[in-house]
RNA sequence: GGGCCCGUAGCUCAGCGGUUAGAGCAGGGGACUCAUAAUCCCUUGGUCGGGGGUUCGAAUCCCUCCGGGCCUACCA
């Protein structure tokens, strides 16, 4: 077989939280493609690097008190640690904030300058009043502007409730995530990429070829290339955190997307460096594979934009773009109430990360479809493939001849070894193609018929005639070589049983086509446990701690506490809620009853001369004064109730848990008494 | 609104124009006891989402309807 030169790599993890179970999809499935091209001896390497920049770190690094290269520097460190934990091996894990991806940013903006592709223009857009920092749509918050719906607190590009899309300038009553205040709207200079003049090449590379699976190359074809590509807003003003435009004076800079996908070419250069070689080799040379992974939200960043940048700029276009789904947990999006949003820690505190290898192996095929964790089919397809399939064939046979060694000849076992050497091109063709559960399957199907044989020479009875011995060897010989096959096939998802079986039997797993030969008169070691089961209770003890111990990662970081304090009432009809009438009052007088220890005397008004009084347990919380002219919910229908003091008449809506914890309600400016809350 | 994908046994999926539709797990029965309650044998279970069409032949191709998921450009 000639030797393929090969480059992998997994989209980069953005550098704004902990790596989790449903990132994992991708550096499993990526790192099992690069251990199997390795295995396979071809000449692979496997590159990542942490994505830095945006406004969304600036953010978080405020938050934490610390300045964005400090906060970068301490997210890297964090998803290095969990990769390592999964046994995903990097041959080089950088960073888009780094020289190198600097360097390359500058290259292949002056191929885009210098092919006339880049404009610039006003665009008319938020920022903040605190910071000055420019808003992208997902920093602003409002109300939908689609007149049908007018739900309140959406992002600014796109309504949860009703799926309209608009601009975060068309929002209406629009708040800054960042400081909370309405935002000021601005003008600002932005480059744009003329992408549509690239339309032609697009069209073609995507739809031809084998570069892209084809359910992507229909989605492309449906939804962008059939109409002109709109050009590509690549720069946001100052101040934002990433690298400044060259010759711009440090108003502009690269949008976090522009320098993205650039850290693939970065980070090889990394890896180049440290082995004495030349990037032109790995991204200019038409002998070498390109592959790309990434999750299908990133789509057209890869399919687009990247091949664009590439083709202007000299480099070599993907070989394949390979495109995964998202990750389910039964069957619903992972929930951080329901304990599903799990962690990379908390799931290796917990579990083996050879489970969840193997569990996506065995799931992933080579279609972008979404992939579902159910958590019993997880325990169970683990214990009973690996610990009671494949593991158990070393773990029956094994201590028979421990300390021994092997046949000095590979006996007759009925064509089973030659079998399990034919399948391996079968195997390969499927990891090829990225179809592993067609793999694991057939894997699979190779420690059933391997079991089978022992079954039917059933070694047990041999040990206790001395006279037998060397049949004994003979079985374990074949049981021994064909958990040997089935490891190294399994290899490129579980390196770590594959470490212990070369130890067990003295012999390194280093080569896919050393399933074709038999291992003989080896000697055969102490077997050792090498897989535990998975007990019900550790999946359970995953999940709890994921429910508890996970930090809210939306932007406001809201905790858990009261919902849990105070849990949600009895579900009741709409006929239920209309009952209560609620409505705007102001508060024209206030005072504390010097009797009570918590009563404030409150009248409101609810326009004209409609008063109510009523008596609030807010004396801690509220300065009587202070209250007075403001406008407050109060329910207007309340059977009146006599107390000590005189009659309240209503009650005053407000939050918290009493004592200074309370938060009275108020209606947005606008509000008028009398008005009814519907 | 537009687009992409999916709908096959209780569950997760394979099959994608050609013998009576398969696997694993779960369920039922039996064997075995070397092995981490592992293994082996037998077995229950499906008008392949509905309806039309093309064809000698359709789970497989086409149309349509229903159901589900996702995408829809400065969001990772």
């Amino acid at each position: 077989m000639t030797q393929r030169r090969i480059l992998i790599t997994a989209a980069l993890p953005y550098a704004n939280g902990p790596i989790h179970i449903g990132h994992l999809v991708e550096y499993i499935q990526t790192d099992i493609w690069a251990r199997f091209q390795k295995l396979r001896g071809h000449n692979a390497i496997f590159v990542c690097a942490d994505d830095t920049h945006g406004t969304a770190i600036t953010k978080s690094a405020r938050a934490r008190g610390c300045t964005e290269e400090e906060f970068i520097a301490e997210m890297s460190e964090a998803h290095q640690r969990d990769f390592a934990g999964f046994q995903i091996e990097f041959d080089n894990y950088g960073s888009t904030n780094s020289p190198e991806n600097r360097e390359y940013c500058g290259q292949i903006w002056q191929a885009l300058l210098d092919a006339d592709l880049v404009s610039q223009r006003t665009v008319e857009q938020f920022f903040d009043v605190d910071t000055g920092e420019s808003l992208p749509d997902r920093f602003i918050k409002g109300t939908c502007p689609n007149p049908k719906c007018h739900a309140p607190d959406q992002y600014g590009d796109n309504c949860d409730k009703c799926g309209a899309t608009y601009s975060s300038t068309d929002v209406i009553d629009p708040i800054s995530v960042i400081s909370g205040k309405p935002p000021k709207r601005g003008e600002a200079d932005h480059f744009f990429v003329n992408i549509e003049r690239l339309h032609g090449f697009l069209s073609e590379w995507t739809q031809s070829g084998d570069h892209l699976q084809t359910e992507v190359a229909n989605y492309l074809k449906g939804h962008f290339l059939g109409e002109p590509l709109r050009d590509w807003d690549v720069s946001r003003p100052a101040p934002y955190f990433g690298f400044d435009i060259p010759g711009s004076d440090n108003k502009h800079f690269w949008y976090v997307w522009f320098d993205a996908p650039i850290g693939y070419i970065a980070s090889t250069r990394q890896w180049c460096d440290r082995h004495g070689e030349d990037l032109d080799t790995w991204w200019k040379s038409p002998d070498t594979e390109i592959h790309h992974f990434l999750g299908k939200d990133i789509t057209y960043f890869h399919t687009l934009f990247w091949p664009a940048m590439l083709k202007t700029a000299g480099f070599t276009l993907p070989t394949k773009v390979h495109i995964h789904g998202f990750l389910n947990v039964g069957g619903e999006k992972m929930s951080k109430r329901k304990g599903t949003f799990v962690m990379a820690e908390t799931y290796l505190n917990h579990l083996d990360p050879a489970y969840l290898r193997y569990y996506y192996a065995s799931k992933l095929g080579p279609r972008l479809e979404d992939l579902d964790l159910n958590l019993n089919e997880f325990a169970t397809k683990v214990n009973s493939d690996l610990v009671g399939k494949v593991v158990n064939l070393a773990s029956r046979s094994a201590k028979f001849v421990s300390d021994d060694t092997l046949c000095a000849e590979y006996p007759d076992d009925g064509g089973l070894f030659q079998a399990a050497a034919a399948a391996g091109d079968e195997i390969a063709a499927a990891y090829e193609n990225c179809d592993y559960n067609a793999a694991m399957r057939k894997i699979m199907a190779l420690a059933d018929a391997a079991n089978k044989y022992v079954e039917d020479r059933e070694p047990w009875k041999l040990r206790k005639d001395e006279a037998r011995k060397e049949e004994l060897r003979e079985i374990c010989t074949v049981a021994l070589n064909l958990f040997r096959q089935i490891v190294t096939y399994l290899a490129p998802v579980l390196p770590k049983l594959a470490e212990q079986t070369s130890e067990l039997l003295n012999t390194p797993i280093s080569h896919w086509d050393e399933t074709k030969t038999p291992l003989v008169g080896v000697r055969v070691g102490q077997f050792q446990h090498m897989m535990k089961r998975v007990e019900e209770k550790q999946v359970q003890a995953m999940i709890d701690d994921s429910k508890t111990s996970e930090p809210v990662t939306n932007e406001f970081n809201d905790g858990p506490e009261a919902l849990e304090k105070e849990p949600l009432a009895e579900e009741c009809t709409i006929d239920d809620f209309v009952k209560v009438d609620m409505r705007v009052a102001r508060v024209i007088a206030a005072e504390a009853v010097p009797e009570a220890d918590k009563l404030l005397r409150l009248t409101l008004s609810l326009g004209g001369d409609v008063t109510r009084n009523v008596f609030a347990g807010i004396k801690a919380a509220y300065d009587p004064e202070k209250l007075i002219g403001r406008l407050v919910i109060c329910c207007a229908n309340l059977e009146p109730r006599k107390m000590r003091f005189g009659v309240s008449e209503g009650m005053v809506l407000a939050s918290g848990t009493g004592g200074k914890e309370v938060f009275v309600l108020s209606p947005d400016d606008g509000a008028v008494p009398g008005q009814r809350v519907h």
